[in-house]
DNA sequence: CTACTCCACAACCAAACAGTAATATTACTG
DNA sequence: CAGTAATATTACTGTTTGGTTGTGGAGTAG
């Protein structure tokens, strides 16, 4: 198998993908997306994580240029639904990784 | 199980280690560490991945802060060796993910 | 000691970005 | 058609960040 970051074309675009996710007001939209049973609108959306509603939709478009969100139009208002697993699976590995760092550090002050 | 993004200061954590992997120099980074086998110290990963001297420490400290690199000084010269499976298994799945929709973008066309 | 290597750090500049406000567009309703 | 609700876009501002240059410090060899 190739190894994961084969060249630069892939670079580029997986540095897109994470960056992407290296924001705080699209990571609270992905983790109200997430919990979230229901599919929301752009309103919903920007209502359940504090954020304007230009803000909202810059963000979720940004999201869903790299893939990490679909766009479903429905008539007058736009759906939007988080790409499963992959997001999922990114966001409890970082989380993980988090939790484990922050708990060895408090064990390491005793 | 607590879901993954509870809190705002996980969110913080996590932005930064996503933001940390959403550069492409930093990506070059990883892809060095990750290809080579043996432990690189800063001047070796500044010239595979072609950066300063400068510039490779910055981005460095940056991978080391966020904890996706562990840094072990030897005498006068400090190695760097990435956290796995972390950090390949991140690269794996969202190398996957742009790859799965580079395909689905090239057979759309036909 | 001097000289050299490796690394960290500060200052600086230019480009990118997040957020806001205002406006434009699209689609539905009466 | 007018009116309204939902979303997209534009222009602008303040902040952040990637990259460079230069410098200083810690370790090592001669």
């Amino acid at each position: 198998m190739k190894p994961a970051l084969a060249n630069d074309t892939m670079i580029d675009e997986v540095s897109c993908l994470f960056g992407a996710l290296g924001d705080a007001s699209r990571l609270k939209i992905l983790r109200t997306l997430l919990d979230t049973k229901k599919p929301l609108n752009q309103g919903g959306v920007a209502e359940a994580a504090g954020l304007s509603q230009a803000n909202a939709s810059k963000h979720l478009a940004c999201l869903v240029r790299v893939g990490l969100v679909v766009r479903n139009p429905e008539g007058n208002t736009v759906y939007f639904t988080p790409v499963l697993p992959l997001v999922s699976d990114l966001c409890d590995l970082v989380c993980g990784h988090v939790s484990d760092r922050a708990k060895a550090s408090y064990h390491a002050l005793r």
